[in-house]
DNA sequence: GCATCACATTCGACATTATCGAATCTGCGG
DNA sequence: CCGCAGATTCGATAATGTCGAATGTGATGC
């Protein structure tokens, strides 16, 4: 690992989440000395990654970093994929559908089919969401090898998000066996979803694909079932498109 | 400028035009050794910017790229200033709407407001094109001070993109005058823009918002200088917004 | 309008650290 | 089973990034 490009990384990372700072603020956040930030963010800006602001000398991120995540996204072979069976999918059901990848702790929107009716929805794709809230998080987890991936801190969004690793354990276990996942209102006031997990050639889960629900809405009985149905079919559909040879797919055997 | 650093982000440059590469074939365009590409390509892919095939072996962006865009995005006074004025703009003309801003030799849409007609569109925010050949480009080409930016590699993707500097420069004067720039399928067959620049609190260009029009809906006569007309007050009204003290701001005087 | 302050920026000596070439490992094709 | 092409690891070298101190710059208060 290369230090100078190690802090570099940090560097945006850092300003990834506190938008704007003072050299001498990140300075501070790395533990490192301005001089050496500086000759490291002044790198970035000269590729137009960090850019400063001209009256408070502040830096933040600069637009090369826009221009990266559109290519990422073309290649991506899981979304190219899972276009049109998200189309389908939110036709069939009438809600917005999500597909996304993991991050460590996180999920990452690399698509968003916003519901039909013409409700002014924001673009999300780039956003990330705590794995843990959100039930395409929990679908990965749920068909993720490393069980670590719970161990970090969950994170409370609202009054139900699942907060202890053991009642999140119970409820990935309840996933592995019903093939999808469920949130309700764990990391937005009003929201739900249902969603279902991708795997890849390798047999490996590679993201997740499920509808968002608003609460009032929420399916019971046989309507449950039934938006449940589709959201493994597509999942399982983009899956053996990508070359699953099974879905879904047991996690390693991490025990005996 | 820090050398790794450099070396870096400059990985990141070439797989963002060459999607996916091996690791020699990355030596090679960098004209380096492979281990050194190796160690700076290892620490981009534990920050999650780089990902390997898992088959190939080849490296390619990963995630973390995704996910830096959007807070550029956010943190963009010119965007959010933009939004409503685009959507005023798209109501009053019909026309899709783009916000975009300067990269050396190209522009990167920061905003992009659908056609009211409910066509397919493609998110087209994150997509960079070539300045000399779009109307945003050239909006904001003929008011920046550095005349040194249309001189780099002028190239041609349509029959009639201008691919001379002298044309260009004629044309460039010309939106001095008009404080409107026009492209006709100049980048896209089927496809012409108007636009005009954005200036922010440094009487500076900081971008240019315009109009998408299919080429046979092109307006002539009245209708074209009531379209202009609205681009212009829109451009003027955002660059009120972000503090400018006129509209337009003619260049600094390069010459005595 | 001047002095002061805080901060960004530049500079130079030092030793850490990245670099390169050679050696090793891995997976594919014959 | 062997050979090859590529990725990866290793170790010596000196180039390079790092840090502290000095300098520049713009903002604030008197």
């Amino acid at each position: 690992m290369i230090q100078s490009v190690d802090r570099a990384m940090r560097i945006l990372g850092v300003l990834r989440s506190s938008r704007r700072l003072s050299l001498s603020e990140l300075a501070g956040r790395l533990e490192l000395a301005p001089s050496t930030v500086h000759g490291i963010v002044k790198t970035l800006q000269a590729h137009g990654y960090v850019l400063q602001d001209r009256a408070s000398a502040h830096y933040r991120l600069g637009p090369g970093a826009l221009k990266l995540g559109n290519v990422y996204l073309d290649t991506l072979e899981l979304r190219s994929r899972a276009v049109s069976w998200a189309a389908e999918l939110t036709r069939g059901t009438g809600y917005a559908t999500r597909t996304g990848v993991p991050l460590p702790g996180e999920v990452l929107i690399v698509h968003h089919e916003p519901r039909p009716d013409g409700s002014r929805q924001m673009p999300e794709v780039g956003i990330t969401i705590p794995a843990h809230a959100c039930a395409l998080g929990k679908a990965i987890l749920a068909f993720s090898p490393e069980a670590t991936d719970c161990a970090g801190e969950l994170r409370s969004m609202t009054r139900d998000t699942v907060t202890t690793p053991e009642r999140l354990r119970a409820q990935l276990d309840e996933v592995r066996e019903q093939a999808v996942a469920t949130e309700r209102e764990e990391a937005v006031i009003g929201e739900c979803g249902l969603a279902a997990p991708v795997f890849d050639g390798y047999d490996t889960v590679v993201g997740a694909l499920g509808v968002v629900v608003p609460a009032p809405d929420w399916p019971a009985g046989d309507a449950y079932e039934t938006v449940a149905g589709a959201v493994r079919g597509a999942a399982r559909a983009i899956s053996r498109e990508l070359g699953a040879t099974r879905w879904p797919v047991p996690p390693d055997p991490g025990q005996g």
